[in-house]
DNA sequence: TACGTCATGTAAGTCGTTACATGATTGG
DNA sequence: CCAATCATGTAACGACTTACATGACGTA
């Protein structure tokens, strides 16, 4: 789906600037799945008002920068609505980190090793903040979503840790092996 | 990581032509992690020929059509290690299933369980193409990353099939009430 | 004979990323 | 006062997608 109408998906929930937008798709509820930036929402939502989906209110508070509040319109809850009657395009998953690990045989095993570790901290680091925003919504379809993360999650890293403990016994064994050598 | 790397770590396990590539990335043993179509490959395979990262054999036997044998170069090699020296990216994961999701609420309850259905159809079969995948390879970096497909959509499966089952009876509980007010 | 697979490529267009440019407010 | 956060936007570029164009071989 592209960021137009991620845009229109968010501002259907509530409200808000693109700024907290970018919020949401780049480090809230929704970044586990979908990606967006400044770059892509500014013109998203310029686009968006010119096809009469979302209106702006420019609102110039005392001392404060004045925002654009975004809000969609009836049009635009149509348009979200059609859009969604289309059958959703497949996940889709890319990993720099698993086209790297196809090579691990052929890099020094202390440099995989580390690129396991900083994957699983990685990993954690995720699964927490998924449990914990799980923990703090009690919107029912995004308890869905985030759950379908954490499980996610939770299966990766557990798959991590467990090759890292494989992966640190064969090194032993291969240091072992060395030194019977001596 | 963009097509051109992609395409040279493929020729560093063997040589093939473009079509081999897009079968590998796009329905082989690398599919699960990352995607490259034939309009982006051929062009990323001549721009390594310009950097003298891959030569082609243009190879045209007796009747068959001609086809062109890239492999990698000594030059290739070194700067596809190069490449794989810098810390990987995070993994991107991106679902219009679970954008969809969000607004179960707002769907007929038989449109979004029809979502959810093909959602569990269709993973099972990424699942079982990755098991088949993991049972036939013996090469171990391949096995780690088919592996850790495996782990993830077995998660996956799992968490849908039990929301999937926790939905019904919740519908069941719907009519339920909905027939006591008769 | 017709369909599926093998095989290569281009061109137009879409889409998004990165970096830049700017500036006010808030809190430590 | 300094850093972080709030806030909006543009421009250049890079990257990939989709559709098109072509054709031979094998097999049912």
């Amino acid at each position: 789906m592209n960021v137009r109408t991620l845009c229109l998906g968010i501002l259907s929930f509530a409200q808000m600037t693109g700024y907290d937008i970018r919020k949401l798709a780049a480090e809230g509820n929704f970044s586990h799945f979908c990606e967006a930036n400044y770059g892509s929402i500014y013109p998203a939502l310029s686009q968006l008002t010119k096809d009469g989906f979302v209106v702006f209110t420019d609102e110039a508070l005392d001392g404060k920068p004045p925002r654009k509040i975004y809000s969609i319109t009836e049009k635009g809850h149509v348009h979200l609505f059609e859009t969604l009657d289309k059958q959703p395009g497949p996940d889709r998953f890319k990993s720099e980190f698993l086209f790297y690990s196809l090579f691990q045989d052929k890099m020094q095993a202390s440099d995989f090793r580390k690129l396991l570790v900083r994957k699983i901290a990685e990993t954690r680091d995720t699964l927490e903040s998924l449990e914990k925003a799980n923990d703090c919504c009690d919107h029912e379809p995004s308890h869905f979503a985030l759950g379908y993360g954490v499980a996610m999650n939770k299966a990766v890293l557990d798959y991590l840790k467990k090759y890292l403990a494989s992966f640190d016994t064969t090194q032993k064994q291969v240091t072992q092996n060395l030194s019977d050598k001596d």
